[in-house]
DNA sequence: GTGAAAGCGCTAACAT
DNA sequence: ATGTTAGCGCTTTCAC
């Protein structure tokens, strides 16, 4: 089962690989009636270039690292699926890690990742601060990294695309105050992710606007699990302060916060509105359908491989922040 | 940022490039001080081998296609990190592709991973008959296929890796039985896919064997979205005949139906309890919580790697087929 | 219009 | 213990 070659074609067609070659591809030095034979020799004899060789002679690999925290939730395939749409074409691979939201595995798959020598990294970072040192290595060494959703606090050479978490928070949030909700509490991400604090404060600014801001409504979570998610609910009833709504960091949050309310006899959207930051399914498989910040999830995959080609293109090309725009969906967990 | 090669290091301390190699390797013919002085300057100048330079001379490209129905559930990412558990320590970069449950999708991806040179492809696929050419002229080709979960009709020269689908269904239909319920429906999925129909016959024949069969409560559904199990559950009430009791085809058509019966207020699980088939977290995102048939995930991509390494180190390998085991976990949407 | 040969980075005979 | 060289598949000068 040994593969066809350019020089098996040479052989066969008592021609040099050279003038293979140039059938093969689009070279203009070519006898029209040649390149006719080498191509039907080629079909027949069931020819496939070996793209090994010339990634081998270009000096590139054609893998590109894509690092995400998980993807248990749609949030990264999503994105992936967009990345893959633009790269997939180029003859691109991916190669996915997740580090489970955990900044030594992240470190480590980054590590892995150039070991497999890619030519660019798109990753969504799992801790804001912890690898900065070993993102500028990377690109140091000469990997272009572009960042999507999650990006780093200290302004690094990168490209990066993200919405703005801030405003789209704000909206929501003005949304929940026009639903007739005054007392909304927030499941607050983890604070070493910048989105998270950047979420909390687009709400803190528009409940104080509104005079309404109370700090004890605002819960911190450890994570981003759903598990996260249902213990927040649960410290923000054992508070026993009233509460009428609840933002969530994200869908994840939201829903494991749903679920405890479920288990309580809470009714929703009735007595406690939710909603979050999304952009996947998750929000419209739970009972009832969650209000949420959609993301633009698919085109920020796209965009953010098209950055990381502009960067393996020319490596001194600028580095670009695009930031998407996010519809608001108005959901059954918000009331009609 | 050019990259250091063994060239390099050889001119830098004047050496053969051969030294450099045997020193950077295993080999005994190497002086332990000159294996040293390498190491040193290797770790200096920051050299790291080239991957692609290998994969060109043995011949192979250490790329796995992994080909899977979708992403959206956790349903794949499960089996995909089993695969990757295995596969990257020993330097292997796995190239996803999603089907969309659409088989002329999948073919394009198949040639695609063709494309890509890949040494084997690990696949689920997403309609039993469609591609059986497909495989078997990749097969024919040289590339060796694994297959998991959902494996083709007609037995292929291939390994595979699955639950035992009927077995499995049985004991839950004797659970729902245990339950109390007598009116059992069956949310069945596509009869393209052999799951779907061993499932069913499992289904089937413990309702006989207790004589409370009735064809009526069967529903088939055109694909496995949330959506699909939302209508069969629509399609089942419109019946207007009594059930207490469904077991679905998969979480995903599972959820949909809940949500439906939870729109309509029908309370799970004392009105309608609920089962399904899974191994993902959506059983339990959900509330209430599904009991469902959960399988290895996990074990079964690690077992789908373990094999396609088989096949890839000897092509003359037997194929296998391993049936794992799968448990069934009880939880709140089939009662106490 | 076609052929010969070098070279991408590395390893493995084959010398010495 | 170390050096020399061929070769993996392909493109690309450089000849002719």
């Amino acid at each position: 089962m040994k593969r066809i070659t350019i020089k098996d074609l040479a052989k066969h067609l008592l021609l040099s690989t050279s003038t293979i070659s140039r059938a093969l591809g689009n070279d203009t030095n070519i006898h029209p009636d040649t390149k006719k034979k080498v191509l039907d020799a080629a079909k027949k004899l069931g020819y496939r270039p070996n793209p090994t060789a010339l990634n081998l002679k270009y000096g590139q690999s054609k893998n590109i690292g894509f690092v995400v925290p998980e993807m248990i939730t749609p949030f990264a395939s999503k994105v992936l699926r967009g990345v893959q749409n633009i790269l997939y074409p180029l003859g691109y691979r991916i190669i996915i890690t997740e580090s489970d939201e955990n900044p030594l595995i992240e470190r480590k798959n980054l590590l892995l990742l150039e070991e497999f020598n890619v030519d660019g990294i798109i990753i969504n970072l799992c801790h804001e601060t912890q690898n900065q040192d070993l993102y500028e290595q990377i690109m140091d060494r000469g990997t272009p990294l572009v960042f999507f959703d999650r990006i780093p606090a200290k302004s690094l050479a990168a490209s990066k695309v993200m919405v703005n978490d801030n405003i789209k928070t704000s909206l929501m949030i003005e949304h929940l105050i026009d639903m007739g909700r005054t007392r909304i509490a927030h499941i607050m991400g983890p604070s070493t992710i910048r989105n998270s604090t950047e979420r909390a404060m687009g709400y803190q600014r528009i409940l104080t606007k509104h005079g309404i801001f109370d700090p004890d409504l605002v819960i911190k979570t450890e994570g981003t699990t759903f598990e996260d998610g249902r213990n927040a609910a649960r410290q923000l009833l054992d508070k026993k302060l009233a509460f009428d709504g609840i933002f969530a960091f994200t869908d994840t949050l939201a829903i494991g916060a749903m679920n405890y309310l479920h288990e309580q006899h809470i009714k929703i959207p009735e007595k406690v509105a939710i909603a979050s930051f999304s952009g996947t399914e998750l929000a419209t498989i739970v009972h009832p359908q969650l209000t949420s910040v959609e993301q633009p999830l698919l085109q920020m995959g796209e965009i953010a491989a098209g950055l990381i080609l502009e960067k393996i293109k020319d490596s001194t090309a600028p580095s670009k922040t695009i930031v998407m725009d996010a519809e608001i969906i108005y959901r059954a967990s918000t009331g009609e």
